[in-house]
DNA sequence: CAGTGAGCGAGCTTCCGCTTGACTT
């Protein structure tokens, strides 16, 4: 060890750990949950004070047998997890060393639990142990927690364990279940299973949804200004007409007529600004005007709160700390002018906020802008305005109707505008909505006087349909969610991911379909028909439920209806709320719901079918069997012919589904054509051409080996001999091409190239080659296997992992999905 | 990488909430 490295070593040791730990016996430690809460706190409370994090929960029940003595009382049995073990250890031995230990977790039920746990596994003291809460990270509120110190709640406490303890039965009493009568490794649970719910009731709502049919009536209109502009206005006709006579009376009607301003009503009217930001209005927000998932949203989130950017991003509070109040009326001030000043203190409506912390914020007010990567300015800036417009003025608008009378049958028609008298908190930020078509614009109307002459341009119908009920979105499910007080804003973004791993929800962009409308006329007293099309049903990075989510929701329901339904969640919350209260005792309210519960588990699985979601569609036009559709082995599929008795009769045929056809939805037309496959093309080269569909979509076979048809341009059904032999000659040319080099020092060893560029083959496993490898060709059998000795060493403890038996197969699959997510966040970090 | 859907049985899966840390096909 040379000097350098010596003064460093004795320099970092000295900051981080010296003073505090080895010479000065600590003072006063205190633990919060997160890392970059302590490193504030640290801040504001000086030397004499040593702040630590728990990372949230330290323990939690064991997976063993439920984790629950059921038989006696429900007693938990909690075990340190294994992820806090080296936490644990050093709270220990820091807590050892303290004079007082002050227990700083949230004010919440989570966070009295906490307090609890680490009172318990860090073997505290009551005497030299305090509790502390605060809700807003200021150096006051943390003062004044200091000078306010309690005790542990314990029915507070109570009221978690009954909350834990109640979600692990739900969960691993149903699953089993479902494992049993549909498939294995789903899942069942107090919110997961709501959540999927309201998808898949959605969906049938939409399914069952037949458009009507409607017309609307526009007029555009010219009209002189006293100043002598030539203004146009258009106006609609307020009432709707259901056929196309009754459109062609109407403009019938309006044939020759002459038009003048009837009436002229103004309304005043406010607009108020948006509550601060909680998690879920920030996800609504962000995924609305930024296009951000749910999860993307908590990522960028949780990087500006550790760098200080904004205070805690899961929180369900829309309170602001006066601190933030007093910044923020500085802020306008300086900026708009006092006038455009008002404080609001708001209110959660949410009965389930527990409200542990303040609003998502900024930090410093004064700070409009910060530096990072572009998502974290974006979110941000959004931050930010809605933090400084939700302490603004009211808007003042006023909305003005224009009615305009015909001459010929008195009907009115009715411009609408609206103008902004005083913008106030609208100069900075206007939430938006999720409805798609409303798209509001502000429009400006022309000065008119009532009896003013106005002159016809033209009048068109144009026919409408009524619009089915919206799919959700991640960030409106998470609305839907939070109205239910179902889950919790640290939870929201897991829970959505949850559901879409069990395979019971996929997140997709669907293309709609062209429709074609009525457009009818009338320009200068003459009518003309004309036919449009545009298209409809289009949805974009919508959630769907699947067969299988479909299937597990009706079984649930049948079954479970009283954890699935909408009101249990908020059910069970008014007996958690009064355990903490101390008017019910915990493990008695969890009896009761036990007992009927469990046997309802036990009654399920002796009685209860198995569960496949099966259709009978219909027969089959050759062969006179049946066909039906249900869920099998590898997903939903289709059969011809009954499953047979006895094993000497025929076996049915099976076919899986395609992407896009549903168990629910599919026709009896669509199954038959299911079965077409495998077609006989001919011959080539004097071997059989056969096009199929397998696991990994439509494929031709030839020779033993296999081509994939083009999506979106082969379509099985058509696809000729040409075409697939054109198929076959490109995969001949690719597979060519993926050979680069062989050795002869060692067979195994190969070059090839691959969807990443050339790589190196040897015994199964893959090396990448440096990128700055130019002729991969030019590698010696030397070179290549310095590369393999070199290569990563972690990745064969990865590959041993993976290479269990067959049944584990999914397992792996999911673990190379994370790892995946995994790197595209950290390397969206690095930039 | 490519036509599976039977049945047996071992051993596994699973919940919600509180926090952050990770390593390459």
């Amino acid at each position: 060890m040379n000097l350098g490295t010596l003064l460093f070593y004795f320099a970092k040791n000295f900051n981080l750990n010296f003073p505090k730990n080895r010479f000065d016996m600590v003072e006063n430690l205190v633990i919060v949950e997160s890392p970059a809460k302590a490193k504030t706190i640290e801040k504001f409370l000086g030397k004499d004070f040593l702040v630590k994090s728990s990372f949230g929960h330290i323990r939690d029940l064991e997976k063993k047998d439920f984790g629950i003595d059921i038989k006696n009382n429900f007693t938990p049995k909690y075990i340190v997890s294994t992820d806090k073990k080296k936490v644990v250890t050093e709270l220990k031995k820091l807590a050892k060393e303290a004079k007082t230990v002050w227990i700083a977790s949230d004010e919440d039920r989570e966070g009295e639990a906490i307090a609890w746990h680490l009172f318990e596994v860090l073997k505290l003291k009551k005497e030299n142990t305090k509790r502390i809460v605060f809700h807003e990270i200021t150096k006051p509120a943390i003062l004044k927690a200091i000078e306010n110190p309690r005790d542990i709640d314990d029915n507070l406490v109570n009221a978690q364990q009954a909350r834990r303890i109640l979600d692990r039965l739900v969960g691993f009493e149903i699953s089993p279940v479902l494992w049993k009568k549909v498939k294995p490794q789903l899942s069942a649970g107090r919110v997961q299973s709501v959540s999927v719910r309201l998808l898949v009731e959605r969906e049938r709502e939409i399914i069952a949804f037949k458009p009507e049919a409607y017309y609307k009536v526009v007029a555009n209109f010219f009209i002189t200004e006293e100043n002598g502009n030539q203004k146009t206005l258009k106006a609609e006709y307020p009432k709707r007409f259901a056929t196309k006579e009754e459109v062609l009376q109407f403009l019938e009607s309006c044939k020759n007529a002459e038009y003048k301003v009837s009436d002229i009503e103004k309304k005043p009217s406010t607009r108020k600004p948006a509550a601060p930001f909680t998690t879920s209005t920030l996800q609504q927000e962000a995924s609305r005007k930024l296009g951000f998932s749910v999860a993307q949203t908590m990522a960028v989130a949780q990087r500006l709160y550790e760098a200080g950017n904004i205070t805690y991003m899961r929180t369900d509070s829309v309170n602001l700390a006066d601190t933030a109040l007093a910044a923020a009326k500085e802020e306008i001030t300086k900026r708009h002018g006092e006038e455009y000043v008002k404080i609001r203190k708001y209110q959660t409506k949410n009965k389930g906020a527990q409200e542990a912390h303040e609003a998502i914020r900024p930090t410093y007010l004064n700070k409009e802008v910060i530096s990072g990567e572009s998502n974290e300015i974006r979110l941000y800036n959004l931050i930010w305005k809605r933090t400084i417009a939700s302490q603004m003025s009211d808007a003042k608008l006023e909305k003005t109707n224009i009615k305009i009378a015909a001459s010929t049958n008195g009907e009115e028609f009715i411009a609408t505008g609206e103008m902004i008298k005083f913008d106030g908190f609208l100069k900075v930020y206007m939430e938006s909505t999720d409805d798609e078509n409303g798209k509001q614009e502000e429009t400006l109307l022309p000065t008119v006087k009532v009896n003013d002459p106005v002159t016809e341009d033209f009048l068109n119908a144009t026919q409408n349909f009524t619009y089915r009920p919206p799919r959700f979105t991640e960030a409106s499910l998470v609305k839907k969610l939070e109205e239910l007080g179902i889950g919790r804003p640290s939870t929201y973004a897991p829970t959505i991911t949850t559901v879409q791993n069990r395979g019971y929800v996929v997140k997709e962009s669907r293309d709609g379909v062209e429709r074609k409308y009525e457009v009818v006329n009338l320009k200068e007293n003459n009518i003309s028909e004309e036919v449009k099309t545009q298209i409809t049903g289009a949805e974009k990075r919508k959630l769907f439920p699947t067969d299988i989510g479909m299937v597990v929701t009706d079984f649930l329901n049948e079954h479970f209806p009283n954890v699935m339904n909408y009101n249990f969640t908020a059910d069970v919350e008014k007996e958690f709320d009064d355990i903490a209260l101390g008017k019910l005792i915990w493990h008695e309210m969890i009896g009761k719901f036990y007992n009927p519960f469990h046997e309802n588990v036990e009654k399920t699985l002796e009685h209860s079918e198995r569960s496949t979601g099966e259709r009978i569609l219909g027969e089959d036009p050759k062969t006179g069997k049946v066909i039906l559709v249900r869920i099998g082995r590898y997903g939903p599929m289709a059969q011809l012919g009954e499953t047979p008795e006895d094993k000497e009769a025929e076996a049915p045929k099976f076919a899986s589904l395609r992407p896009g056809q549903h168990l629910e939805t599919i026709t009896l037309e669509e199954a038959i054509d299911l079965f077409k496959l495998p077609r006989d093309l001919g011959l080539y080269e004097d071997k059989k051409v056969v096009v199929a569909i397998g696991r990994f979509g439509p494929y031709v076979r030839h020779d033993g080996k296999f081509a994939s048809l083009k999506k979106d341009i082969d379509d099985p059904m058509e696809i000729d001999l040409p075409r697939a032999i054109e198929l076959i000659e490109e995969k001949r040319k690719k597979d060519r091409e993926k050979f680069i080099k062989a050795f002869d020092e060692d067979p195994d060893l190969q070059i090839l190239n691959g969807r990443w560029g050339p790589y190196i083959s040897y015994k199964k496993e893959n090396f990448r080659l440096a990128k700055d490898i130019e002729d991969p060709k030019a590698l010696s059998f030397e070179d290549c296997m310095k590369i393999i000795k070199e290569g990563p060493k972690k990745k064969t403890t990865k590959k041993a992992a993976s290479k269990k038996t067959t049944a584990k197969k999914t397992v792996t699959k999911k673990k190379t999905t994370t790892t995946k997510k995994k790197t595209t966040t950290t390397k969206k970090a690095k930039k």
